[in-house]
Formats: structure tokens, C-alpha cells, sequence
RNA sequence: GGGUCGUUAACUCAGUUGGUAGAGUAUCUGCCUUUUAAGCAGAGAGUCACUGGUUCGAGCCCAGUACGACCCA
């Protein structure tokens, strides 16, 4: 049974007690892995029903709990030995006595390390201090543990660590585990959200012969059967706009997102988007939708529609949001006289300015949003919806009615980063192919970052796509955001990492 | 891709001018019946990330590599 571990050089003094003690148990015929506890109680129910009860009703009522959970911590004095129990919900302390349990089966106890998993059955008293507490009247091991636990009082500081090996991070550090229940909070909270809205949740294709609806690098895979290159998605849009189409009307997908980009504090490359679609709107209503969305799940997962993130308040309450378009952004925010970015070659000239380069043939909007990246986006930390994007950047957006140079397209932004992208959905299906023509020039012109071109989409269209208005939300910016984490990596579960060495 | 910083016991960290590797926690032994970063006494525990170089001598200086963090692109 030990031999996995003995097998390994890498036994430290601590392991090799600890498979010891395991054998020593093994030879008492105790089992170190039973799954025979029945658990009836969980200690955040304890603190829910006990935490105001005075210590005469606890010891009248003379209750008979049965908790299982780990330990945590463990002072001992001999005869009588407290130790703090945790499970999934909580911590409570838990006091084992001599006296109570009988010699042997103290004795048993008193094996017990830091780490292993227990079951206990007992009453509640309050201690001289008055602090809740479990009296044991029986204990049973149900899973030990091999490995020491990081320092109590510092925990786990190692970022490495906590990342690779992130089960004894969520172990130790009650933040990680604050961080993620946060964030199935807050996908809980948009489902529901969007389903009062009418909105069906669906799932489309991750794997994909066309990757398609975003700016981005694939991940590239090989269908063996069919023996066909896939790739991973880089969005779901054109699946999900197709189901438009099919008369699905109101449509969203939580889901994961594959870009073969850098990885960074805001860059995972896999990451969760959540994509909604709803015929008969625009991009206008969507903002007030956003707001109303944002500001409910603000409020529902942390409390409050104003939330800290690094040191700064972030007013998400409806209402509180900024509209601004592209160029005013650009004229106000970012300090730059209109003539120094409508006219081609003096954008050229502000962009070369900034010490950017200008590639041959790059159009005006991406220059634009070369400045706008530079001089806007870092400004904008409340929450800010800049609109009417250039067309040459929005190659599925629908164009302005009084401008085709610009499109009904938004992105959100707040702490300095893009939060979400949208538009009223370009439903023309002669115009979508001569923007797809477009792109394929940009590939053609080495833009490995330009769309290819999909022909079956441009069919869907020509059945007649229903005007409607799209939107997509990253949702780890979004848990980044109400859990004030400076880096994606700490509301992402396992990061990407390189391969451990050694 | 570039720059800066980091990597020492299971964990958190010291380590002076280059001269035999340190602390706290954890672990082990002993004492201890209301502690909670329990306490007291003692003990064990190290491929100083890796490879090479300089040197009589390297955790420390130099070069490279790996992994990570932060900043920039």
C-alpha cells in the first residue's frame, strides 16, 4: 500500500513518521480510508443554530452531533487535546478528553495528524472563554493524511505553490476559497439573471473548423476519425447568432474561450465568456441592460453595487455609467485634438508620435484604437460605455445608419480594462461577405489575427437573421472585479502554468 | 520577445566582507485536564533550483539554463 510513497526518494523526515504511523494503524487493524461515517451535521449549521446559545442551554440540551471534516490545528495537554475541525462551510474548535473517550480510544485519537480528515460525534459546550465547542464522545479516522499541512499562521505564500498545487491552497487559505465560491456565485447570479430575462442558455461547438467572432489567435487540434484540423474557439458568436436565425431569439452561453496568446495578470488562454444574444434590440438597450445586471450581481454577490477594487470605489449602480463615444473619448479622455486622428495621415503621424508602429496598409481604425489603447482605456476606471467603434475593426458589427464609417458597437470598460464588447449585429448578408473579403485580404497580408472567411454563416444570413443586438462579458475580469484579485490567476481554479520540473 | 527581481528544511523566512547552514512553525521524545499563533525542556530534519566558471575555499562573485513574480512590448 506504501509503496506508491516509498517508491519516491523524495520522503522527508515528516512523510516517513507519518507512513509510520499509518502502518502502525494498519496493524490495529484500523482502516485508513473508511467511507462508512455518516455525517448528519455541518458546522456551518452549528454556527447558524449555536453560535448565540448560552452555555447552560447547550449543555441541557445535551445534543448528539455527528461532523466530519479536517483538521486543522492541534493543542495538546496531555490527557485533554483540542483541535480546530473544517469543513466545506467552516471551522469550529473540538475538544477530545481522556476521560470522555476512554483509554483506547484516546489513544487512537492522540494519532491523529494535522490533515487528516475525521469523524466526530459529540455535544456542544462552551469553553472558559466561550468558545463553541464540540465535546467528542467518539472519534473515527475516515482519511489520513501523508503530507504536512503549510504553516499555520502564514499559510501558503508561495504563488507557485498555490497554483499548482491549489487543493492545499483552497486547504489553508480561506481567501482562495472566499474567491471561488464568489465566483460561482456570480455565474449563478447571471444565469438566473438572464433567465428571468427570457434568455435560453445554450452550448455551441468549442471545437470548431472555423474559428470565428473574435480577433485572436486559435489553438489549432487534429480530428483523427475524420482526420480534419479543428480548432479550439476563440468565441461562440457565430454559432450562437446562426441559432438567431433558427428563431431561437433570446440566447446565452457560459463558456470557455481558447486564445494561443500571452498569458499575464489579465490573460488566461483559456477563459469564460459569457455570450447573449436578444433579437429586436440594440446595442443601446443592452447598456441599460448591462447596467441592470452588473449592478444585481454586485449587489447579490458582494453586498453592494459600489465594490472596492485596489483601492479604488467602483460605482456599478445603475445609473452611475458614463457613454461616450469613440472619438469624444479620444478628444476628452485621451487629450487629443480631432484633426490629430480622423485625418489618415496625421493619425499615422500621432500614432508613430506615441512610438508605435504602423504596418503597411494598417486602416485608420486600428490605428485609432492604437491611440485609444494607449491614452483612453488605462483612464477609465469607473464604469464607462464607449460607442461607435470604427468599422474597419468591427468586422461583424452593423454600421451606423447616419455614418457607415462607424458601427452601433459598445465596449465596456472600468479599473482600467475592457470588462465586455458589444453591438447591434450586422445582419445584412451582402455586406457581412464583403467584410469577411476584407478580412481575408488582412490574413492574406500576414494578420494571423484576422477572421477567416465562413461561408456557411453568410448562408445563415441570407435566410434572414432577425435585427438583434449581441454581447459579450468576460467573466473572470468580472470575479477579478468583485473580489478585488489584481491578477486572473487567482479566480481562475488552475491556471496555466508550465510544466512542473524536477 | 525585452527588462527587473526571486528560488535556502515540509511551510514562512534570515544568512554580515567569500571561511564548517540559521530561526519560527510543523515533526519526534518527555511534562502538562479549558487551550486557541497554548506553554516548558530536549531532538531530528538541507542536492542552498540546476549546470559550469573564478577561488586555497562559493548559499554569497561571474556565465548559462529551468521555473515563478512584476513591469514593458
Amino acid at each position: 500500500m506504501l509503496t506508491a510513497l516509498d517508491a519516491r526518494d523524495e520522503l522527508n523526515s515528516v512523510i516517513k513518521t507519518r507512513v509510520e504511523k499509518a502502518c502502525q494503524l494498519l496493524d490495529e487493524n484500523i482502516h485508513l480510508y473508511p467511507n462508512d461515517f455518516k455525517r448528519d451535521t455541518e458546522i456551518e449549521t452549528l454556527w447558524a443554530r449555536f453560535a448565540d446559545v448560552d452555555a447552560e442551554t447547550l449543555e441541557a440540551a445535551d445534543h448528539d452531533f455527528a461532523l466530519a471534516g479536517r483538521v486543522v490545528s492541534y493543542r495538546s495537554f496531555g490527557k485533554v487535546t483540542f483541535f480546530h475541525l473544517q469543513d466545506r462551510g467552516g471551522r469550529i474548535q473540538v475538544y477530545a478528553a481522556r476521560d470522555d473517550l476512554g483509554v483506547e480510544q484516546y489513544q487512537l485519537f492522540k494519532k491523529t495528524d494535522i490533515g487528516d480528515i475525521v469523524g466526530i460525534r459529540g455535544s456542544l459546550f462552551r469553553t472558559k472563554t466561550g468558545e463553541l465547542t464540540v465535546m467528542t464522545r467518539q472519534f473515527k479516522l475516515i482519511t489520513k493524511s501523508m503530507r504536512p499541512l503549510p504553516d499555520k499562521y502564514h499559510g501558503l505564500k508561495d504563488v507557485e505553490t498555490r497554483y499548482r498545487q491549489r487543493y492545499v491552497d483552497l486547504i489553508v487559505t480561506p481567501r482562495t476559497k472566499d474567491i471561488f465560491m464568489a465566483r460561482t456565485a456570480v455565474v449563478g447570479e447571471l444565469r438566473r439573471f438572464l433567465d428571468e430575462k427570457g434568455f435560453m442558455e445554450v452550448e455551441t461547438p468549442m471545437m470548431q473548423a472555423i474559428p470565428g467572432g473574435a480577433t485572436a489567435k486559435p489553438f489549432e487540434t487534429h480530428h483523427n476519425a475524420l482526420d480534419m484540423k479543428l480548432y479550439m474557439r476563440i468565441a461562440p458568436e457565430l454559432y450562437l447568432k446562426r441559432l438567431l436565425v433558427g428563431g431561437f431569439e433570446k440566447v446565452y452561453e457560459i463558456n470557455r474561450n481558447f486564445r494561443n496568446e500571452g498569458i499575464s495578470t489579465q490573460h488566461n488562454p483559456e477563459f469564460t465568456m459569457l455570450e447573449f444574444y436578444c433579437a429586436y434590440a440594440n446595442f443601446e438597450d443592452l447598456m441599460d441592460l448591462t447596467e441592470e445586471m452588473f449592478s444585481r450581481v454586485a449587489e447579490k454577490v458582494t453586498g453592494s453595487s459600489v465594490v472596492p477594487y485596489q483601492g479604488e470605489m467602483i460605482d456599478l449602480s445603475v445609473g452611475a455609467w458614463t457613454r461616450m463615444s469613440f472619438h469624444d473619448s479620444l478628444e476628452k479622455i485621451g487629450g487629443l485634438p480631432r484633426e490629430m486622428f480622423v485625418d489618415y495621415e496625421q493619425c499615422k503621424a500621432t500614432v508613430r508620435a506615441r512610438g508605435e508602429k504602423v504596418a503597411e496598409g494598417e486602416k485608420l481604425g486600428k490605428l485609432q484604437a492604437k491611440l485609444f489603447d494607449i491614452l483612453v482605456e488605462p483612464k477609465l476606471i469607473q464604469p464607462h460605455f464607449i460607442y461607435h467603434y470604427p468599422t474597419d475593426i468591427s468586422p461583424l458589427s452593423r454600421r451606423n445608419e447616419e455614418n457607415p464609417d462607424i458601427t452601433d458597437r459598445f465596449e465596456l470598460f472600468m479599473t482600467g480594462r475592457e470588462m465586455a464588447n458589444a453591438f447591434s449585429e450586422l445582419n445584412d448578408p451582402v455586406d457581412q461577405r464583403g467584410r469577411f473579403e476584407e478580412q481575408v485580404r488582412e490574413k492574406e497580408a500576414g494578420d494571423d489575427e484576422a477572421h477567416f472567411m465562413d461561408d456557411d454563416y453568410v448562408r445563415a444570413l441570407e435566410y434572414g437573421m432577425p435585427p438583434a443586438a449581441g454581447q459579450g462579458v468576460g467573466i473572470d475580469r468580472l470575479v477579478m472585479l468583485l473580489t478585488d484579485s489584481a491578477s486572473i490567476r487567482e479566480v481562475i481554479l488552475f491556471p496555466l502554468l508550465r510544466p512542473e520540473v524536477g
